[in-house]
DNA sequence: CATCGATTTAAACAAGTGTTTAAAATGAGT
DNA sequence: ACTCATTTTAAACACTTGTTTAAATCGATG
Protein backbone atom coordinates (compact mmCIF):
# COMPACT_ATOMS: atom_id res chain seq x y z
CA UNK A 1 0.00 0.00 0.00
CA UNK A 2 0.89 3.48 -0.49
CA UNK A 3 3.38 3.09 -3.06
CA UNK A 4 3.12 6.64 -4.24
CA UNK A 5 1.27 5.33 -7.36
CA UNK A 6 -2.41 6.02 -7.80
CA UNK A 7 -3.68 3.11 -10.61
CA UNK A 8 -6.49 4.49 -12.64
CA UNK A 9 -6.12 7.73 -11.27
CA UNK A 10 -2.91 9.08 -11.68
CA UNK A 11 -2.61 12.91 -11.43
CA UNK A 12 -3.29 13.36 -14.79
CA UNK A 13 0.07 15.06 -16.57
CA UNK A 14 -1.60 14.31 -19.90
CA UNK A 15 -2.03 16.44 -23.01
CA UNK A 16 1.38 17.97 -22.87
CA UNK A 17 1.85 19.24 -26.03
CA UNK A 18 -0.82 19.40 -29.70
CA UNK A 19 -3.81 18.88 -28.03
CA UNK A 20 -4.52 15.71 -30.38
CA UNK A 21 -3.59 12.04 -29.38
CA UNK A 22 -2.67 12.37 -25.75
CA UNK A 23 -1.33 9.21 -23.85
CA UNK A 24 -1.89 7.17 -27.00
CA UNK A 25 -1.41 4.14 -24.86
CA UNK A 26 -4.88 4.70 -23.34
CA UNK A 27 -6.41 5.43 -26.24
CA UNK A 28 -5.45 2.21 -27.85
CA UNK A 29 -6.83 0.46 -24.64
CA UNK A 30 -10.10 2.21 -25.09
CA UNK A 31 -10.29 1.82 -29.06
CA UNK A 32 -9.43 -2.08 -28.66
CA UNK A 33 -11.89 -2.79 -25.61
CA UNK A 34 -14.42 -1.48 -27.57
CA UNK A 35 -13.77 -3.01 -30.48
CA UNK A 36 -13.52 -6.63 -28.00
CA UNK A 37 -16.13 -5.57 -25.74
CA UNK A 38 -18.84 -4.75 -29.00
CA UNK A 39 -18.42 -8.09 -30.26
CA UNK A 40 -18.30 -10.31 -27.08
CA UNK A 41 -19.86 -8.22 -24.20
CA UNK A 42 -18.47 -7.65 -20.91
CA UNK A 43 -17.78 -11.30 -19.43
CA UNK A 44 -16.79 -12.66 -22.39
CA UNK A 45 -13.84 -10.47 -22.84
CA UNK A 46 -10.53 -11.12 -20.91
CA UNK A 47 -8.42 -8.36 -20.11
CA UNK A 48 -5.59 -10.48 -21.74
CA UNK A 49 -7.64 -10.09 -24.96
CA UNK A 50 -7.60 -6.22 -24.79
CA UNK A 51 -4.02 -5.86 -23.66
CA UNK A 52 -2.79 -8.37 -26.91
CA UNK A 53 -5.06 -6.30 -29.03
CA UNK A 54 -3.46 -2.59 -28.06
CA UNK A 55 -0.20 -4.23 -27.75
CA UNK A 56 -0.19 -3.76 -23.98
CA UNK A 57 0.95 -5.25 -20.96
CA UNK A 58 -1.45 -6.85 -18.86
CA UNK A 59 -1.14 -4.66 -16.24
CA UNK A 60 -1.91 -1.99 -18.44
CA UNK A 61 -5.67 -2.17 -17.53
CA UNK A 62 -5.42 -2.12 -14.34
CA UNK A 63 -2.64 0.94 -14.21
CA UNK A 64 -4.54 3.07 -16.86
CA UNK A 65 -8.47 2.08 -15.68
CA UNK A 66 -8.33 0.62 -12.19
CA UNK A 67 -9.64 -2.20 -13.40
CA UNK A 68 -11.84 -4.23 -15.94
CA UNK A 69 -15.23 -2.35 -14.99
CA UNK A 70 -13.59 1.37 -14.90
CA UNK A 71 -12.39 0.34 -18.52
CA UNK A 72 -15.59 -0.65 -19.60
CA UNK A 73 -17.53 2.16 -18.14
CA UNK A 74 -15.28 4.55 -19.69
CA UNK A 75 -15.86 3.10 -23.22
CA UNK A 76 -19.53 2.85 -22.33
CA UNK A 77 -19.99 6.17 -21.53
CA UNK A 78 -18.75 7.35 -24.55
CA UNK A 79 -20.60 5.31 -27.13
CA UNK A 80 -23.77 5.75 -25.24
CA UNK A 81 -23.53 9.50 -26.06
CA UNK A 82 -22.91 8.19 -29.49
CA UNK A 83 -26.58 6.67 -29.67
CA UNK A 84 -28.11 8.78 -27.21
CA UNK A 85 -27.60 11.92 -28.69
CA UNK A 86 -25.75 11.64 -31.94
CA UNK A 87 -27.41 9.15 -34.08
CA UNK A 88 -31.14 8.66 -33.04
CA UNK A 89 -32.21 12.21 -31.09
CA UNK A 90 -31.69 13.48 -34.13
CA UNK A 91 -33.93 11.56 -36.34
CA UNK A 92 -36.33 11.90 -33.41
CA UNK A 93 -36.14 15.50 -33.66
CA UNK A 94 -36.60 16.53 -37.09
CA UNK A 95 -39.37 18.88 -38.13
CA UNK A 96 -41.77 16.23 -40.04
CA UNK A 97 -44.66 14.66 -39.93
CA UNK A 98 -44.86 11.93 -37.38
CA UNK A 99 -45.50 9.27 -39.04
CA UNK A 100 -42.50 10.12 -41.22
CA UNK A 101 -40.67 10.73 -38.30
CA UNK A 102 -41.83 7.34 -36.60
CA UNK A 103 -40.70 5.45 -40.23
CA UNK A 104 -36.99 7.08 -39.84
CA UNK A 105 -36.62 5.99 -36.15
CA UNK A 106 -37.60 2.42 -36.96
CA UNK A 107 -35.47 2.29 -39.95
CA UNK A 108 -32.41 3.81 -38.26
CA UNK A 109 -33.06 1.56 -35.30
CA UNK A 110 -33.07 -1.58 -37.46
CA UNK A 111 -30.11 -0.38 -39.90
CA UNK A 112 -27.69 -0.04 -36.54
CA UNK A 113 -29.21 -2.61 -34.14
CA UNK A 114 -28.28 -5.10 -37.15
CA UNK A 115 -25.78 -3.54 -38.65
CA UNK A 116 -21.75 -4.93 -38.02
CA UNK A 117 -19.84 -1.95 -39.27
CA UNK A 118 -17.80 0.29 -37.47
CA UNK A 119 -20.94 2.90 -37.13
CA UNK A 120 -22.87 0.36 -35.14
CA UNK A 121 -20.50 -0.38 -32.79
CA UNK A 122 -22.25 1.83 -29.96
CA UNK A 123 -25.28 -0.36 -31.32
CA UNK A 124 -23.64 -3.24 -30.54
CA UNK A 125 -21.96 -2.65 -26.84
CA UNK A 126 -25.84 -1.49 -25.99
CA UNK A 127 -26.88 -5.06 -27.35
CA UNK A 128 -25.29 -6.68 -25.04
CA UNK A 129 -25.51 -4.74 -22.33
CA UNK A 130 -29.25 -5.26 -22.65
CA UNK A 131 -28.92 -9.05 -23.24
CA UNK A 132 -26.41 -9.65 -20.11
CA UNK A 133 -26.54 -6.69 -18.22
CA UNK A 134 -23.87 -5.08 -16.34
CA UNK A 135 -23.64 -2.90 -13.14
CA UNK A 136 -23.04 -0.16 -16.06
CA UNK A 137 -26.70 -0.65 -17.30
CA UNK A 138 -28.13 1.99 -14.88
CA UNK A 139 -26.09 4.71 -16.12
CA UNK A 140 -26.36 3.47 -20.04
CA UNK A 141 -30.48 3.73 -19.75
CA UNK A 142 -29.94 7.14 -18.40
CA UNK A 143 -27.80 8.39 -20.58
CA UNK A 144 -28.79 6.90 -24.24
CA UNK A 145 -32.31 4.73 -23.38
CA UNK A 146 -34.60 7.12 -21.55
CA UNK A 147 -34.32 10.58 -23.25
CA UNK A 148 -35.29 8.57 -26.98
CA UNK A 149 -37.79 6.55 -25.09
CA UNK A 150 -39.78 9.60 -24.04
CA UNK A 151 -38.93 11.41 -27.50
CA UNK A 152 -40.57 8.02 -28.60
CA UNK A 153 -43.52 8.27 -26.34
CA UNK A 154 -44.40 11.71 -27.19
CA UNK A 155 -44.07 10.74 -30.54
CA UNK A 156 -46.44 8.07 -30.60
CA UNK A 157 -48.71 9.60 -27.60
CA UNK A 158 -49.49 12.57 -31.07
CA UNK A 159 -49.66 9.89 -33.54
CA UNK A 160 -52.39 8.10 -31.03
CA UNK A 161 -53.94 11.23 -29.44
CA UNK A 162 -53.07 9.89 -26.12
CA UNK A 163 -50.40 11.57 -23.44
CA UNK A 164 -47.26 10.25 -23.63
CA UNK A 165 -47.60 8.58 -19.83
CA UNK A 166 -50.82 6.92 -20.60
CA UNK A 167 -50.81 3.40 -20.68
CA UNK A 168 -51.95 2.47 -24.05
CA UNK A 169 -49.12 5.09 -25.47
CA UNK A 170 -46.43 3.37 -23.39
CA UNK A 171 -47.60 -0.40 -24.60
CA UNK A 172 -47.32 0.77 -27.93
CA UNK A 173 -43.82 2.21 -28.13
CA UNK A 174 -43.13 -0.98 -26.80
CA UNK A 175 -44.56 -2.83 -28.91
CA UNK A 176 -42.51 -0.79 -31.79
CA UNK A 177 -39.17 -1.64 -29.73
CA UNK A 178 -40.50 -5.35 -29.12
CA UNK A 179 -40.20 -5.63 -32.92
CA UNK A 180 -37.06 -3.97 -34.15
CA UNK A 181 -34.96 -5.79 -30.82
CA UNK A 182 -36.77 -9.26 -32.01
CA UNK A 183 -34.15 -9.26 -35.21
CA UNK A 184 -31.03 -8.08 -33.23
CA UNK A 185 -31.64 -9.80 -29.86
CA UNK A 186 -33.60 -13.34 -31.20
CA UNK A 187 -30.97 -13.63 -34.24
CA UNK A 188 -29.88 -17.10 -32.96
CA UNK A 189 -33.23 -17.89 -32.92
CA UNK A 190 -34.29 -16.60 -36.54
CA UNK A 191 -31.24 -17.95 -38.09
CA UNK A 192 -32.36 -21.57 -37.32
CA UNK A 193 -36.36 -20.90 -37.85
CA UNK A 194 -35.43 -19.26 -41.11
CA UNK A 195 -31.87 -20.23 -42.47
CA UNK A 196 -32.24 -18.49 -45.98
CA UNK A 197 -32.76 -14.91 -44.14
CA UNK A 198 -29.80 -12.96 -44.95
CA UNK A 199 -29.94 -9.42 -42.81
CA UNK A 200 -28.73 -7.61 -46.28
CA UNK A 201 -29.21 -3.39 -45.93
CA UNK A 202 -31.86 -4.10 -48.30
CA UNK A 203 -33.58 -6.85 -46.41
CA UNK A 204 -33.26 -4.88 -43.28
CA UNK A 205 -34.90 -2.19 -45.51
CA UNK A 206 -37.98 -4.12 -46.06
CA UNK A 207 -38.03 -5.21 -42.52
CA UNK A 208 -37.97 -1.57 -41.39
CA UNK A 209 -41.07 -0.99 -43.83
CA UNK A 210 -42.98 -3.86 -42.46
CA UNK A 211 -42.58 -2.81 -38.90
CA UNK A 212 -43.61 0.77 -39.32
CA UNK A 213 -46.73 -0.37 -41.39
CA UNK A 214 -47.33 -3.17 -39.22
CA UNK A 215 -47.57 -0.75 -36.10
CA UNK A 216 -49.13 2.89 -38.37
CA UNK A 217 -51.97 0.03 -38.80
CA UNK A 218 -52.88 0.08 -35.11
CA UNK A 219 -51.68 3.79 -34.55
CA UNK A 220 -54.29 5.59 -37.05
CA UNK A 221 -57.39 2.91 -36.14
CA UNK A 222 -56.83 3.16 -32.74
CA UNK A 223 -56.33 6.94 -32.99
CA UNK A 224 -58.48 9.46 -30.57
CA UNK A 225 -59.88 12.26 -33.02
CA UNK A 226 -58.89 15.50 -30.88
CA UNK B 1 -7.86 -45.15 -18.95
CA UNK B 2 -10.11 -48.56 -19.17
CA UNK B 3 -11.72 -48.77 -15.64
CA UNK B 4 -14.10 -50.62 -16.32
CA UNK B 5 -16.68 -47.54 -14.89
CA UNK B 6 -17.44 -45.97 -17.72
CA UNK B 7 -18.64 -42.66 -16.72
CA UNK B 8 -22.31 -40.55 -18.43
CA UNK B 9 -23.04 -44.12 -19.64
CA UNK B 10 -23.46 -47.05 -17.00
CA UNK B 11 -25.10 -49.69 -18.42
CA UNK B 12 -28.00 -48.72 -17.47
CA UNK B 13 -29.35 -51.01 -14.06
CA UNK B 14 -31.89 -48.99 -13.85
CA UNK B 15 -35.78 -49.37 -13.02
CA UNK B 16 -34.98 -52.79 -10.77
CA UNK B 17 -38.00 -52.59 -8.54
CA UNK B 18 -41.59 -50.17 -8.78
CA UNK B 19 -41.15 -48.34 -12.01
CA UNK B 20 -41.80 -45.22 -9.92
CA UNK B 21 -38.02 -43.40 -9.26
CA UNK B 22 -34.95 -45.39 -10.19
CA UNK B 23 -31.57 -43.88 -9.59
CA UNK B 24 -32.86 -40.96 -6.80
CA UNK B 25 -29.45 -39.42 -6.98
CA UNK B 26 -29.65 -38.62 -10.59
CA UNK B 27 -33.26 -37.35 -10.65
CA UNK B 28 -32.60 -35.22 -8.00
CA UNK B 29 -29.37 -33.79 -10.05
CA UNK B 30 -31.86 -33.13 -12.83
CA UNK B 31 -33.96 -31.60 -10.77
CA UNK B 32 -32.00 -29.68 -8.70
CA UNK B 33 -30.20 -28.64 -12.25
CA UNK B 34 -33.23 -27.65 -13.68
CA UNK B 35 -34.59 -25.20 -11.15
CA UNK B 36 -30.50 -23.21 -11.13
CA UNK B 37 -30.08 -23.44 -14.90
CA UNK B 38 -33.77 -22.11 -15.27
CA UNK B 39 -32.81 -19.25 -12.91
CA UNK B 40 -29.47 -18.06 -13.92
CA UNK B 41 -28.78 -20.00 -17.39
CA UNK B 42 -25.64 -22.37 -18.13
CA UNK B 43 -22.52 -20.47 -17.74
CA UNK B 44 -23.66 -18.83 -14.52
CA UNK B 45 -24.41 -21.80 -12.97
CA UNK B 46 -21.58 -24.27 -11.48
CA UNK B 47 -21.54 -27.91 -10.98
CA UNK B 48 -20.77 -27.25 -7.87
CA UNK B 49 -24.30 -24.98 -6.97
CA UNK B 50 -25.73 -28.28 -8.49
CA UNK B 51 -24.21 -30.49 -6.41
CA UNK B 52 -24.71 -28.78 -3.55
CA UNK B 53 -28.77 -28.46 -4.18
CA UNK B 54 -28.59 -31.97 -5.07
CA UNK B 55 -26.90 -33.02 -1.63
CA UNK B 56 -24.52 -35.13 -3.84
CA UNK B 57 -20.35 -35.07 -4.25
CA UNK B 58 -18.96 -32.96 -6.83
CA UNK B 59 -18.47 -35.85 -9.05
CA UNK B 60 -22.10 -36.87 -9.44
CA UNK B 61 -22.64 -34.70 -12.52
CA UNK B 62 -19.11 -36.54 -14.30
CA UNK B 63 -20.29 -39.51 -13.24
CA UNK B 64 -23.74 -39.75 -13.66
CA UNK B 65 -23.57 -37.04 -17.43
CA UNK B 66 -20.57 -37.16 -18.56
CA UNK B 67 -19.61 -33.94 -17.97
CA UNK B 68 -22.04 -30.49 -17.36
CA UNK B 69 -22.95 -29.99 -21.22
CA UNK B 70 -24.56 -33.49 -20.96
CA UNK B 71 -26.69 -33.02 -17.67
CA UNK B 72 -27.65 -29.30 -19.67
CA UNK B 73 -28.37 -31.16 -22.57
CA UNK B 74 -30.98 -33.67 -20.79
CA UNK B 75 -32.24 -30.92 -18.28
CA UNK B 76 -33.14 -29.23 -22.15
CA UNK B 77 -34.48 -31.86 -23.67
CA UNK B 78 -37.15 -32.73 -21.19
CA UNK B 79 -38.31 -29.06 -20.85
CA UNK B 80 -38.46 -28.25 -24.59
CA UNK B 81 -40.77 -31.29 -24.86
CA UNK B 82 -42.93 -29.37 -22.22
CA UNK B 83 -42.51 -26.11 -23.87
CA UNK B 84 -43.42 -27.75 -27.56
CA UNK B 85 -45.72 -30.04 -27.38
CA UNK B 86 -47.83 -29.98 -23.79
CA UNK B 87 -47.93 -26.03 -23.42
CA UNK B 88 -48.05 -23.77 -26.43
CA UNK B 89 -49.01 -26.71 -28.57
CA UNK B 90 -52.76 -27.59 -27.79
CA UNK B 91 -53.44 -23.70 -27.40
CA UNK B 92 -52.50 -23.42 -31.30
CA UNK B 93 -54.23 -26.58 -32.61
CA UNK B 94 -58.04 -25.96 -30.65
CA UNK B 95 -60.46 -25.56 -33.00
CA UNK B 96 -61.79 -22.17 -32.91
CA UNK B 97 -61.62 -19.03 -35.01
CA UNK B 98 -58.14 -18.27 -35.89
CA UNK B 99 -58.45 -14.63 -34.28
CA UNK B 100 -59.39 -16.00 -30.94
CA UNK B 101 -56.53 -18.55 -31.55
CA UNK B 102 -54.06 -16.24 -31.79
CA UNK B 103 -55.29 -13.91 -28.68
CA UNK B 104 -55.25 -17.09 -26.30
CA UNK B 105 -51.56 -18.04 -28.04
CA UNK B 106 -50.47 -14.58 -27.00
CA UNK B 107 -51.83 -14.82 -23.39
CA UNK B 108 -50.13 -18.26 -23.48
CA UNK B 109 -46.93 -16.93 -23.83
CA UNK B 110 -46.92 -13.73 -22.37
CA UNK B 111 -47.77 -15.74 -19.00
CA UNK B 112 -45.32 -18.56 -19.30
CA UNK B 113 -42.55 -16.29 -20.61
CA UNK B 114 -42.95 -13.99 -18.06
CA UNK B 115 -43.47 -16.18 -14.99
CA UNK B 116 -41.45 -16.92 -12.15
CA UNK B 117 -43.53 -20.05 -10.80
CA UNK B 118 -42.90 -23.79 -11.36
CA UNK B 119 -44.83 -23.91 -14.34
CA UNK B 120 -43.11 -21.29 -15.97
CA UNK B 121 -39.80 -23.31 -15.46
CA UNK B 122 -39.30 -24.30 -19.05
CA UNK B 123 -39.55 -21.22 -20.10
CA UNK B 124 -37.22 -19.74 -18.55
CA UNK B 125 -34.85 -22.05 -19.71
CA UNK B 126 -35.81 -21.03 -23.33
CA UNK B 127 -35.16 -17.47 -22.41
CA UNK B 128 -31.61 -18.05 -20.96
CA UNK B 129 -30.55 -19.99 -24.02
CA UNK B 130 -32.20 -17.48 -26.28
CA UNK B 131 -29.75 -14.57 -24.23
CA UNK B 132 -26.97 -16.74 -24.68
CA UNK B 133 -27.10 -19.85 -27.08
CA UNK B 134 -25.19 -22.95 -25.94
CA UNK B 135 -24.44 -26.13 -28.30
CA UNK B 136 -27.76 -27.26 -27.25
CA UNK B 137 -29.45 -24.51 -29.15
CA UNK B 138 -30.27 -25.82 -32.17
CA UNK B 139 -31.92 -29.15 -30.89
CA UNK B 140 -33.67 -27.22 -28.52
CA UNK B 141 -35.42 -24.93 -31.89
CA UNK B 142 -35.66 -28.05 -33.60
CA UNK B 143 -38.18 -29.49 -30.91
CA UNK B 144 -39.43 -26.79 -28.86
CA UNK B 145 -39.72 -23.96 -31.10
CA UNK B 146 -39.90 -24.34 -34.91
CA UNK B 147 -43.37 -26.73 -34.56
CA UNK B 148 -45.06 -23.63 -32.90
CA UNK B 149 -43.07 -21.14 -35.38
CA UNK B 150 -44.60 -23.24 -38.75
CA UNK B 151 -48.13 -23.59 -37.28
CA UNK B 152 -48.32 -19.95 -35.86
CA UNK B 153 -47.07 -19.20 -40.05
CA UNK B 154 -49.97 -21.09 -40.71
CA UNK B 155 -52.33 -19.14 -38.38
CA UNK B 156 -51.52 -15.65 -39.30
CA UNK B 157 -50.98 -16.69 -42.71
CA UNK B 158 -55.12 -17.87 -42.41
CA UNK B 159 -55.47 -14.12 -41.19
CA UNK B 160 -53.64 -12.74 -43.93
CA UNK B 161 -54.74 -14.87 -46.60
CA UNK B 162 -51.52 -15.54 -47.67
CA UNK B 163 -49.29 -18.82 -47.50
CA UNK B 164 -47.75 -19.83 -44.55
CA UNK B 165 -44.42 -19.35 -46.18
CA UNK B 166 -44.99 -15.68 -47.44
CA UNK B 167 -42.71 -12.93 -46.85
CA UNK B 168 -45.45 -11.17 -45.52
CA UNK B 169 -46.50 -13.64 -43.00
CA UNK B 170 -43.26 -14.29 -41.83
CA UNK B 171 -42.58 -10.38 -40.87
CA UNK B 172 -45.88 -10.44 -39.29
CA UNK B 173 -45.10 -13.71 -37.31
CA UNK B 174 -41.48 -12.08 -35.81
CA UNK B 175 -43.77 -9.12 -35.41
CA UNK B 176 -46.05 -10.55 -33.26
CA UNK B 177 -43.21 -12.73 -31.24
CA UNK B 178 -40.75 -9.70 -30.92
CA UNK B 179 -44.00 -7.91 -29.03
CA UNK B 180 -44.19 -10.98 -26.86
CA UNK B 181 -40.48 -11.75 -26.19
CA UNK B 182 -39.52 -7.65 -25.61
CA UNK B 183 -40.58 -8.13 -22.10
CA UNK B 184 -39.18 -11.07 -20.70
CA UNK B 185 -35.97 -10.32 -22.74
CA UNK B 186 -35.50 -6.51 -22.43
CA UNK B 187 -36.96 -6.74 -18.73
CA UNK B 188 -33.84 -5.59 -17.12
CA UNK B 189 -34.58 -2.13 -19.75
CA UNK B 190 -38.08 -2.31 -19.27
CA UNK B 191 -37.73 -2.25 -15.34
CA UNK B 192 -35.16 1.31 -15.49
CA UNK B 193 -37.67 3.07 -17.80
CA UNK B 194 -41.02 2.10 -16.28
CA UNK B 195 -40.17 1.64 -12.78
CA UNK B 196 -43.61 1.62 -11.59
CA UNK B 197 -44.52 -1.47 -14.07
CA UNK B 198 -44.77 -4.45 -11.78
CA UNK B 199 -45.52 -7.73 -13.89
CA UNK B 200 -48.72 -8.84 -11.85
CA UNK B 201 -50.79 -12.03 -13.59
CA UNK B 202 -53.38 -8.79 -14.21
CA UNK B 203 -50.93 -6.78 -15.86
CA UNK B 204 -49.73 -9.45 -18.57
CA UNK B 205 -53.05 -10.08 -19.10
CA UNK B 206 -53.63 -6.33 -20.10
CA UNK B 207 -50.30 -6.71 -21.82
CA UNK B 208 -51.30 -9.60 -23.86
CA UNK B 209 -54.94 -8.17 -24.98
CA UNK B 210 -52.57 -4.78 -26.40
CA UNK B 211 -50.39 -7.24 -28.26
CA UNK B 212 -52.94 -9.30 -29.44
CA UNK B 213 -55.08 -5.90 -30.57
CA UNK B 214 -51.82 -3.93 -31.97
CA UNK B 215 -51.25 -7.07 -34.04
CA UNK B 216 -55.09 -7.89 -35.07
CA UNK B 217 -55.59 -3.92 -36.46
CA UNK B 218 -52.98 -5.27 -38.96
CA UNK B 219 -53.68 -8.26 -40.11
CA UNK B 220 -57.44 -7.55 -40.41
CA UNK B 221 -56.16 -4.12 -42.70
CA UNK B 222 -53.68 -6.37 -44.66
CA UNK B 223 -55.99 -8.85 -45.68
CA UNK B 224 -56.49 -10.44 -48.80
CA UNK B 225 -59.67 -11.05 -49.71
CA UNK B 226 -60.07 -14.60 -51.38
C1' DC C 1 24.84 13.20 -16.40
C1' DA C 2 21.89 12.39 -12.38
C1' DT C 3 17.23 12.47 -10.41
C1' DC C 4 12.74 11.36 -9.77
C1' DG C 5 8.06 10.58 -10.93
C1' DA C 6 5.38 8.21 -14.47
C1' DT C 7 4.96 4.22 -17.12
C1' DT C 8 5.84 -0.49 -18.65
C1' DT C 9 7.16 -5.10 -17.85
C1' DA C 10 7.49 -10.09 -16.33
C1' DA C 11 6.11 -12.83 -12.91
C1' DA C 12 3.37 -14.36 -9.54
C1' DC C 13 -0.94 -14.49 -6.86
C1' DA C 14 -5.60 -15.76 -5.36
C1' DA C 15 -9.83 -17.36 -6.58
C1' DG C 16 -12.84 -19.95 -9.36
C1' DT C 17 -13.95 -23.21 -13.05
C1' DG C 18 -14.89 -28.19 -14.99
C1' DT C 19 -12.84 -32.48 -14.68
C1' DT C 20 -10.24 -36.57 -13.16
C1' DT C 21 -8.38 -39.89 -10.02
C1' DA C 22 -8.00 -43.58 -6.90
C1' DA C 23 -9.71 -45.17 -2.83
C1' DA C 24 -13.72 -46.05 0.05
C1' DA C 25 -18.47 -47.32 0.72
C1' DT C 26 -22.57 -49.64 -0.85
C1' DG C 27 -25.48 -53.49 -1.75
C1' DA C 28 -27.45 -57.28 -4.20
C1' DG C 29 -26.35 -62.23 -5.75
C1' DT C 30 -24.11 -66.46 -4.62
C1' DA D 1 -19.70 -64.19 4.68
C1' DC D 2 -17.77 -63.26 0.31
C1' DT D 3 -17.61 -61.19 -4.30
C1' DC D 4 -17.80 -57.77 -7.37
C1' DA D 5 -19.88 -54.23 -10.11
C1' DT D 6 -21.89 -49.90 -9.01
C1' DT D 7 -21.85 -45.75 -6.72
C1' DT D 8 -19.96 -42.19 -3.65
C1' DT D 9 -16.29 -39.67 -1.77
C1' DA D 10 -12.22 -36.51 -0.82
C1' DA D 11 -8.56 -34.74 -2.98
C1' DA D 12 -6.14 -33.06 -6.48
C1' DC D 13 -5.45 -31.52 -11.30
C1' DA D 14 -5.29 -28.38 -15.17
C1' DC D 15 -6.79 -24.30 -16.70
C1' DT D 16 -8.58 -19.53 -16.91
C1' DT D 17 -9.84 -15.43 -14.80
C1' DG D 18 -8.78 -10.50 -12.79
C1' DT D 19 -5.46 -8.49 -10.06
C1' DT D 20 -1.12 -7.33 -7.71
C1' DT D 21 3.76 -6.89 -7.02
C1' DA D 22 8.35 -5.28 -7.43
C1' DA D 23 11.74 -4.43 -10.56
C1' DA D 24 13.00 -2.34 -14.98
C1' DT D 25 12.42 1.27 -18.32
C1' DC D 26 11.38 5.71 -19.85
C1' DG D 27 11.60 10.81 -20.19
C1' DA D 28 11.79 15.20 -19.05
C1' DT D 29 13.98 18.42 -15.49
C1' DG D 30 17.71 20.09 -12.60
Amino acid sequence: MATGVQPGQHTGARSTAKGGAADPKRARLLEAAAEIFAERGYYATTVRDISKRADANIAAVNYHFGDKLGLYTEVLRTNARSVGQDTIRPVLEQAAAPQDVLRKVIHALIQRMCGSGHASLPFRLMRHELMRPTPVLSQVVDEAMRPNYDRMRALVGALLGLPPDHETTRLCVHSIMGQVLFYPLASPLLARLWPQLKLTPQRLDRIADHIADFSVAYLQAARVRS
